[in-house]
RNA sequence: GGCCCGUUGGUCAAGUGGUUAAGACACGGCCCUUUCACGGCUGUAACAUGGGUUCAAAUCCCGUACGGGUCA
């Protein structure tokens, strides 16, 4: 029987070099395939750009594993960074990464893995995925390295795209991820992890909103819980819940941003212990371990990337939202963010907090 | 106009003859981070101005500028 090929998705990064490189050691047949998403090019540690396709294909040749390039630039521009301005636009604060998973990563990049003989895509995820053996559903749990966990970034992964999905990194520590690449002499080895959106080259979101979304910030008062002015800003689109940064007002305890009133262009201020509540709503769900939600479920959530978990109830409401009530007040709670729910280590699943 | 009070970093604000001139907030940098944020560490930055007293002045005295109060 011949081996199963798997199709890398490289990113010219050392977690999915690791990838291949464990995959191979398993007897996969592998080959690599990297996405172009935009034009940007000189920020290194950047998903999609012209130089990380390079730093990929040279990880591949040290491989000696096929390489190819699959641009979806013009997806990427609809379904990624388009969304991300209009988003903005809504007064909301969007997770673009969450958004290309589900398009690009795991949509468009699968499918021409499929149309092209592979049996199975793998990406440097620190995530995990299982088959449930008492439901036959495909599970997705969490890294078994937890501070590196990226299960919440994965959550609107379907069974179709989990049944095809390989995920080996997501047995190891990072550390041993870095030995294996230099063990192998890849150069990419301790090559800084990524961050920041990939297409906001120089980190300036907001420059990109104009620039790119011809978005026209309008400036406003700042307002504290009283209504009274505290100083201006200069527009909602450069604000989210929770924020302190770039406020530039000076009180005698630092300031956040409380919410943002798009009718009268205002940012209301507060304290940081007016940022929390307990309940939210959320649409747009994905389920993983479950088909549905049919009732009330006790799970542990969170609502930003880098948060803690915190014990939640979950429970369906018409048209396919939700409603989640947090046994502990959680901070900064923000429209557009996606809340992700676990069980264990599993993620039930998830949706965008309204 | 007379008299009184005040003027310290971007902001607020300690400090009454000898201090490395506190602290908070803001701002910058680094770290953290596949989002935006939060957070941790760290840094830049001030005695309104001119003269005098004194071994020594942010601290005492005089003038000037600016701000506030008060009296006709």
């Amino acid at each position: 029987m011949s081996p199963k090929r798997v199709m890398v998705a490289m990113s010219g990064g050392v977690d999915s070099a690791g990838a291949a490189l464990l995959l191979r050691r398993e007897g996969y047949d592998v080959s690599g395939v990297t996405l172009r998403l935009h034009p940007y090019k000189d920020r290194p540690g950047l998903c999609g750009s012209a130089e990380d396709i390079e730093t990929a294909g040279a990880v591949a040749a040290a491989l000696s594993i096929p390489h190819a390039v699959l641009d979806r630039c013009e997806l990427f521009r609809t379904a990624v960074m388009d969304k991300f301005v209009s988003e903005y636009v809504h007064g909301r604060t969007p997770n673009p990464c969450v958004d290309c998973n589900r398009e690009l990563k795991f949509g468009a990049l699968l499918d021409w893995a499929l149309d092209n003989g592979a049996d199975y895509i793998a990406t440097g995820h620190y995530a995990r995925v299982a088959r449930d053996p008492d439901t036959g559903r495909q599970l997705l749990l969490r890294g078994r390295d937890r501070r590196k966990d990226q299960s919440y970034v994965l959550y609107q992964l379907t069974q179709r795209q989990l049944a095809h999905l390989l995920l080996p990194i997501g047995e190891y520590e990072k550390p041993a991820i870095r030995a294996i690449a230099a063990e192998y002499g890849l150069d990419n080895a301790d090559k800084p992890d990524s961050q920041d959106i990939c297409f906001v080259p120089d980190g300036d979101y907001v420059a990109f909103l104009k620039a790119f979304g011809g978005v026209e910030p309008v400036p406003g008062d700042f307002v504290d819980q009283t209504g009274r002015i505290l100083g201006r800003h200069k527009g909602l689109e450069c604000y989210t819940t929770g924020q302190r940064k770039g406020l530039g007002i000076s009180a005698e305890e630092p300031v956040y941003v409380l919410s943002k009133d798009l009718e009268r262009g205002r940012v209301l201020l507060g304290p940081d212990s007016a940022l929390y509540t307990s309940e939210l709503t959320a649409d747009g769900l994905n389920w993983i371990s479950i088909p549905e939600l049919t009732g009330p479920r006790q799970v542990t959530a969170k609502t930003r990337y880098s948060q803690r978990e915190a014990a939640a109830t979950v429970e369906p409401l018409a048209g396919g939202r939700v409603h989640v009530s947090f046994a502990e007040p959680q901070r900064a709670i923000t429209a557009g963010q996606a809340v992700v729910f676990y069980d264990g280590e599993a993620v039930v699943g998830g949706g965008t907090i309204e």
